[in-house]
DNA sequence: GTCTATATCTGGATAGAC
DNA sequence: GTCTATCCAGATATAGAC
């Protein structure tokens, strides 16, 4: 699938996520009409992310926010009730999409090895539609609370069942050599992670995430598949 | 090798690397006696890293390292003149360090495969006897003014080009497949990182930096080395 | 060289006018 | 609902005693 396909697919567009949030925390957000409510923080948010990338969190102070934000600190404060919680609503708004979107993808297949290929695209392609929202998540999850923290490292690992998962079964049914399922699985994420966390290398380098994709599954595919005699070195090359 | 040896080879104790640094700094630290410079700055050093990597340098007040520190406010500032001194001082501590130890560890091997296992093993070494430098120094770069995030980036790039450069010359000699050195050494060097970065998963896993430093090899081997019908799957083991 | 005390400033949070 | 003005905790940095 090209990366302009899958975009359109998962329309998650901003206002929508935020839409989903204000519906969710009705109670802890002071506005009550769904329009203003939702297009302030849809500006909040792409504020905070923007600057938190840029100096992180808590180096960013709510003046500042305010302005890139275009509303003045009471406008802040009628959306969150604390700078820790804006932290907080920021996590929890892109955990939930990134399993939902990634379980729907990968439901289904039956080939373990176009499984993985789907698996490996489909994060790069969601990481790449929310690059934001990701590389703030890796960088802020150590400055959270105790109780939210663990929600973070509870989505890291689940996402690395995922693909440890696949590599289990595609060891089951014959096809995947005996590899660890979860020291790949580790390695895997570390290499989906590094597209979002170095967007200054690949971005740089004109490589585009559709490039990446393959590159990347190839080397995964050339770690864990059984190799056929001829069949090797068919899907060595990239670009 | 093993990592007890080479932990004991290049005998970096905090204190000779914080010797090196007073030395090449003396201007700037108001303490003339080199022993009690050197003892303050290691001290200050430990405590900053470990403050900084629980919840992120702009979040620690000086206030927090002068008690972690077991020195007084004023005895901090005769070692630096402002906080974002320290910064500088500390990402400077670690950075010429890591270049000098893994050339010299890879110089003089003709064997491109042994010459990318010892690379790897090496960072790896390196990574763990100064986990916390290299987790700080991955988490804080952004923090750092234009001019010091730069020569960041180049050190990051360097190390990069050190596997590159193996893995272009694996190719002219023919022994390697034709893989892409950039994008191939930009994965290797995500794969190394993920190893201070996420110490809690692999630490609460039991896995030891050898066990992972054979892994990794494993992975990188099986996609760029050429397969020789018989030994393919003869190093696929680990642990 | 190291300490305590303090000047000065910045940032999170809120009250009350519009 | 949004803005401005303000409170005050806590931060950096320094002065001066020991």
């Amino acid at each position: 699938m090209k990366f302009e396909t899958f975009k359109k697919m998962v329309s998650l567009s901003r206002e929508d996520i935020c839409r989903e949030l204000f519906l969710a925390h009705r109670e802890r957000i002071k506005i009550k009409k769904e329009r203003v409510a939702v297009g302030n923080l849809v500006k909040i948010f792409e504020a905070a992310l923007a600057i938190s990338n840029r100096k992180g969190f808590s180096a960013m102070s709510l003046r500042e926010l305010s302005t890139e934000a275009g509303l003045s600190m009471g406008a802040l404060y009628t959306c969150f009730s604390s700078k820790e919680e804006l932290l907080d609503l920021l996590q929890k708004l892109g955990r939930t999409m990134v399993m939902k979107v990634l379980l729907s993808q990968i439901d289904g297949i039956a080939d373990r090895r176009e499984k993985m290929k789907r698996a490996i695209q489909t994060h790069l392609y969601l990481s790449e539609v929310m690059q934001p929202w990701f590389y703030f998540s890796y960088m802020e999850t150590k400055n959270l609370k105790k109780d939210e923290q663990k929600k973070a490292i509870e989505a890291e690992l689940f996402t690395e069942k995922v693909f440890a998962g696949i590599i289990t079964e595609g060891i089951a049914d014959g096809r995947f050599r005996h590899v660890d399922p979860d020291m790949t699985a580790a390695v895997i994420k570390a290499m989906l992670q590094d597209w979002y966390l170095k967007q200054w290398k690949y971005g740089g380098r004109r490589v585009t995430v559709e490039a990446y994709a393959r590159f990347l599954f190839d080397v995964v595919d050339s770690y864990i598949v059984k190799p056929l005699k001829s069949k090797r070195g068919t899907h060595g090359r990239h670009r």
